[in-house]
DNA sequence: TCTGGGGTCCTAGGACCC
DNA sequence: TCTGGGGTCCTAGGACCC
């Protein structure tokens, strides 16, 4: 191969708050107040006006929430009132009990997340999922789409092979960089046209930094970040906004000094090795020169699918025992429900416990065969339950299936 | 006022095989 | 009655992500 490879244009793309603004095209009333997505139940109550037919709808509010919930989602101003996701909606309420609060739609989600895919794979075809709500997008051969304008560029996937000439492969790296700007620019235009929601993105060499990149000019940005930004726009934030970097990772960085992304790529990678273990060492040491060379991933099996659920009150498992036996087969039934739907039958059956101090346990059971039914399931997970201790009372039941194979004759 | 539900990946020890 | 490697599968726990 002649000449040196071209640079990577890869993007992220992050739907802004996204499952509150799929709420607030519902609901346009709600805009501009305080808003927060989590919980079962309280959907609005709606009544109609007998003689105009208007609609008036009276929404639940933090403060009349009593449950275990968290919240998935806040809008902007509910965030500026100290809510954000994962908080607990009971906590939540102490700090903003106005606050309105909407049960979770998945399906309208899920919805609105193919729509916003859909319009992306139009113009840019390389896409990862990476959740309902982002995505990744290789742009190094995408071109802009030539509505309106002629003679368009030859794109670079049209001139790789045996014919590539030199002129035809000379687009200059600055002008990768344009063309990568104005194709971000058509990707927010056609998701805003599709779903009627704002997404922000990033692009830059890879994935690691354009997925930090896609959070600096939220809601509705566009940043592009090449490669000599590290030591100004990175290097300055703390650990924790590296993906992969959480809240225990993060903590020990600071407990030994390291607080910002800077002083990490400027740590020797034989004391991070020493400190964190040969691999997260060096890994953490490539991260933080903004060094990351995984590819976009278009096509992804998974690796398991479950179903658990926290109960509302913690249950014995002697005095509760019909109880959750009961549940224990339902989220049978849905799990094997879902591997039908999605075309899978697993080898490996597993339970999961959460007991009352929020201790976690699992027992795995693996078969010979490939099992996808609710009774088979059932049956084995029950083998993995007789090996948990049952002692502690319980808060929450999960049941998984693993070494997933594609079946045939299963629908879609 | 304790902390959802759906996932992925990594580590580490033991079994078992060559 | 001592002492090997390497490879793969299984299980349990934990960090992390959206």
């Amino acid at each position: 191969m002649a000449g040196v490879a071209p640079v990577r244009l890869i993007a992220h793309l992050d739907m802004d708050a996204f499952y509150a603004s799929v709420e607030l095209l519902r609901y346009p009333e709600l805009r501009g107040l305080p808003v927060v997505i989590g919980g079962h139940r309280h959907p609005p109550e709606e009544s109609v006006d007998p003689h105009t037919g208007a609609v008036t709808r009276k929404f639940a509010t933090l403060g009349d929430y009593v449950g275990r919930g968290v919240a998935t989602t806040a809008t902007y101003e509910a965030r500026r009132l100290g809510l954000h996701s994962a908080q607990g909606l009971m906590k939540g309420a102490a700090l903003a009990p106005q606050a309105i609060l909407l049960p979770v739609d998945f399906d309208r989600y899920r919805h609105f997340s193919r729509l916003f895919k859909d319009a992306v794979r139009g113009i840019a075809p390389r896409i990862e999922d990476h959740g309902i709500d982002e995505i990744f997008i290789d742009l190094t051969d995408a071109q802009l789409p030539t509505t309106g304008r002629d003679g368009a560029a030859p794109t670079a996937a049209a001139c790789e092979g045996p014919f590539e000439t030199a002129a035809m492969s000379a687009e200059s790296e600055i002008d990768a960089w344009w063309r990568a700007r104005d194709l971000a620019k058509a990707l927010k235009a056609a998701v805003l046209e599709a779903t009627g929601l704002t997404c922000s993105i990033a692009v830059a060499p890879n994935k690691l930094l354009a997925k930090i990149a896609s959070e600096f000019d939220k809601p509705d940005g566009l940043t592009v970040l090449k490669a000599a930004d590290v030591p100004t726009r990175i290097w300055p934030l703390p650990p924790r906004r590296i993906n992969g970097i959480g809240p225990k990772a993060s903590a020990k960085l600071d407990a030994l000094g390291i607080t910002s992304i800077g002083a990490l790529a400027q740590a020797d990678v034989a004391w991070l090795m020493a400190r964190f273990g040969r691999n997260y060492g060096a890994w953490l040491h490539r991260v933080a020169h903004g060094e990351d060379d995984r590819e976009v991933v278009t096509d992804s099996e998974p690796v398991s699918i479950s179903r658990e659920t926290t109960f509302e009150r913690d249950l014995s498992a002697q005095r509760d025992r019909d109880q959750l036996a009961a549940i224990f087969t339902e989220l049978c039934a849905s799990l094997a429900d879902d591997l039908v739907r999605k075309g899978y039958a697993g080898r490996t059956v597993g339970v999961k416990l959460r007991f009352d101090n929020f201790t976690t346990v699992t027992r795995d059971h693996t078969l010979a065969v490939p099992i996808q039914d609710a009774r088979a399931i059932r049956h084995a997970a029950g083998l993995c339950l007789k090996r948990a201790p049952l002692a502690r009372r319980i808060r929450l039941l999960g049941v998984r299936v693993a070494s997933l194979t594609p079946v045939a004759g299963t629908r879609g």
